[in-house]
DNA sequence: CCACATATGGACCCATCGGTCCATATGTGG
DNA sequence: CCACATATGGACCGATGGGTCCATATGTGG
């Protein structure tokens, strides 16, 4: 019972440029009008595809939040040890400093820190983000206590947090403009509490 | 020589208006009738005064940088060690998740988030900033080192640079929503990267 | 008390914001 | 090939954005 005209563009394609501009850019600073070119679509068809800039948004957000999650799972799941995969996520957060493009952190907690508890739906929405950020990294600690590279007296939802905070204090450095070298040498000392 | 109506307003005292507002909103959610409100001027008053919300917030920006660099040097000379000054602060960051009013973070990394190397000036501004905190953190660490209460083999500005993603890292956290005990229970793990 | 410098209020400006509407194009099932 | 459902482009909308301008108020030094 597929009537009416199909549509034009393929909408996974168009949500993931629609994530990125409000990755790179934040909610507020991105238009309609930004949104509509990196889409590539007519006003009509974003408004009837998308319902508004906020509904879309949030479909953005879950989106991420889902597919980091996986992503990182992945990684975990092939990885040779849970302090390696660890060590291996905040490099990498370390290594946008030196990449030519801007660092856009993570969408997650730039939305954090864009709406910091002022709107209660996107506080719900970006909770949800944390918990499952908290999940994987208490995954990756509670394998490590396995694997013997973390002490299994530690609490692994304590450590999953202070990995959360430490992953977005180092994007946050990044993006206020702290060099490689800089931004590098702090890995080991947010490693060093897992000893 | 000082001609003419003489101003109405305390200019320190709207200036303090308008930092708040930005430090709450950001730049770009702030608008001009908001700070107009909050300083309560008039639309010419304000920009007689301050030539553009622009470079209003430059002057916020770097009164608020100078302020609290200067108010965290005083903290440093009425504690009683460095390390005990270092856990203050970090805290203290830690408590905002608990008062009433909504986490405004720190403006000089709000504004690294909001900006994130998009604009070239702004950048300039918030790498001072950073450098104002580092500076503090790095005097801080030397302290506890000649009072024997971090090791002195460790590289204090590394270990500066450590301490202000930290900061930032947690209040972050806080602003994401995180609980109170969640949040507390991070600096612990945060301190033992001293040891 | 006068001339002048600065301050103030409020009308006004144009660009952009997010969003709606309608006429038209283009496909589908019968 | 027809009836219909949906998609699309583009005109249009009121609100708000930051910012300017001018007439008027209110103070200063001579």
């Amino acid at each position: 019972m597929n009537m009416g005209r199909p549509l034009e563009f393929d909408p996974e394609q168009a949500l993931d440029a629609a994530m990125g501009v409000f990755w790179a850019s934040g909610y507020g600073a991105t238009s309609v009008q930004d949104l509509l070119e990196a889409m590539d679509l007519s006003k009509s068809s974003f408004y009837q595809a998308f319902g508004s800039k906020r509904q879309l948004f949030e479909r953005c957000l879950r989106r991420y939040r889902e597919n980091t999650a996986a992503a990182m799972l992945d990684g975990l799941d092939q990885t040779v040890s849970g302090r390696r995969f660890i060590a291996d996520m905040l490099y990498s957060a370390a290594g946008e400093a030196c990449l030519g493009e801007k660092p856009r952190g993570c969408l997650v907690m730039n939305t954090a820190n864009e709406f910091a508890q002022q709107d209660a739906t996107v506080a719900g929405w970006v909770a949800q983000g944390v918990n499952r950020f908290t999940a994987v990294f208490r995954a990756a600690v509670q394998r490590a206590q396995k694997e013997g590279e973390i002490a299994a007296a530690k609490d692994p939802e304590a450590l999953a947090h202070y990995l959360v905070s430490s992953m977005s204090g180092l994007k946050t450095m990044v993006k206020a403009g702290a060099g490689e070298k800089t931004v590098r040498d702090i890995v080991p000392l947010i490693l060093s509490a897992l000893d």
